[in-house]
DNA sequence: ATTATATTACTAACATGTTAGTGAATAGCG
DNA sequence: CGCTATTCACTAACATGTTAGTAATATAAT
């Protein structure tokens, strides 16, 4: 079932992690329609009320381009309102509507339950260390790695 | 710089754990004009010499209809041929050329010693735990987890 | 003040993710 | 043998990821 391919494969790995634990939550998501980035902003909407763009691309890990199209997609929906930033006309901010509001109140605590029968299901000692894990891998990404001597590419080593 | 947000949110920490692994692989494969996906399907090829589209999708972790473009790139760049399976009409193989076969060795080694370089800066016995962990929680997905009971939908509800 | 630089949100172009559904082929069963 | 359910690769439609680049504005240094 599993199958055991290549020796070591970290980001294929996390990969199939995070496959792991949304495929738990996505019925909840799928229910209210929302995509997993969509719930993602809405989330920290809902924690922060109010938010730049460029905050939301870092919190949510999605890229700006990405996120163009996640809030336009959002306005439309009628979940999110946007007002220009006095003192600097290039900036905006986001938030929610009285409708995405009562939507996050209704999706928080089932996704709160989920968490649990998770624990429930797979023993929350796992999950802790997982998240232990993870937080100190995060921590440590601000130590710089050197990074591997690469070859001349192909079109150089052509010119001679 | 770490925008401390929402409790528990263990799907887009593992975003954020694979974001700071690939960031430091990524000027690999772009040297070599190839996609995390195309080295992903390339490197399995590689280890297993030929394979069905569907048993890339398991082992790389891409969706079928994903697979279908990544395989049709990947044969317009002359990186693999295909060949009918006698036997079953509706099944096909995959391997690499010779031209793809080269870059695989080459790109090989460079990965190893990417990854060395990760745990002399950041040390060998997170990244270690971090495997082990991962691979637990990837056996226990086989485990069931009951499904939270959800609302009823709001078109239904408009119903009554 | 003026220039150079940086920042913000955005567009464009392409690759991939996601869900639903299709047609051809096969396997399982009566 | 004939019927049914399943499997496989694929298409379609849309959302998102990824890289490069843009226009407008703001900031810093001259």
């Amino acid at each position: 079932m599993d199958q055991h391919i290549s020796q070591r494969n970290l980001p294929l790995l996390l990969i199939k992690a995070r496959e792991t634990i949304i495929s738990q939550f996505r019925p909840i998501l799928k229910h209210f329609g929302l995509t997993e980035q969509q719930w993602r902003v809405l989330r920290v909407l809902f924690e922060e009320g109010t938010a730049e763009p460029c905050y939301l691309c870092e919190c949510c890990e999605i890229l700006s381009p990405s996120m163009t199209g996640i809030l336009k997609r959002l306005g439309e929906m009628g979940l999110i309102s946007r007002e220009p930033l006095q003192g600097d006309k290039r900036r905006v901010l986001i938030s929610l509507t009285a409708k995405s509001e009562e939507l996050s109140r209704e999706i928080i605590p089932l996704v709160q339950q989920q968490y649990h029968l998770i624990e429930q299901a797979w023993g929350p000692e796992l999950i802790a260390k997982i998240y232990a894990d993870i937080e100190s891998l995060i921590e440590l990404s601000h130590v710089q790695v050197k990074p591997v001597q690469l070859p001349p590419s192909r079109s150089e080593t052509k010119k001679f």
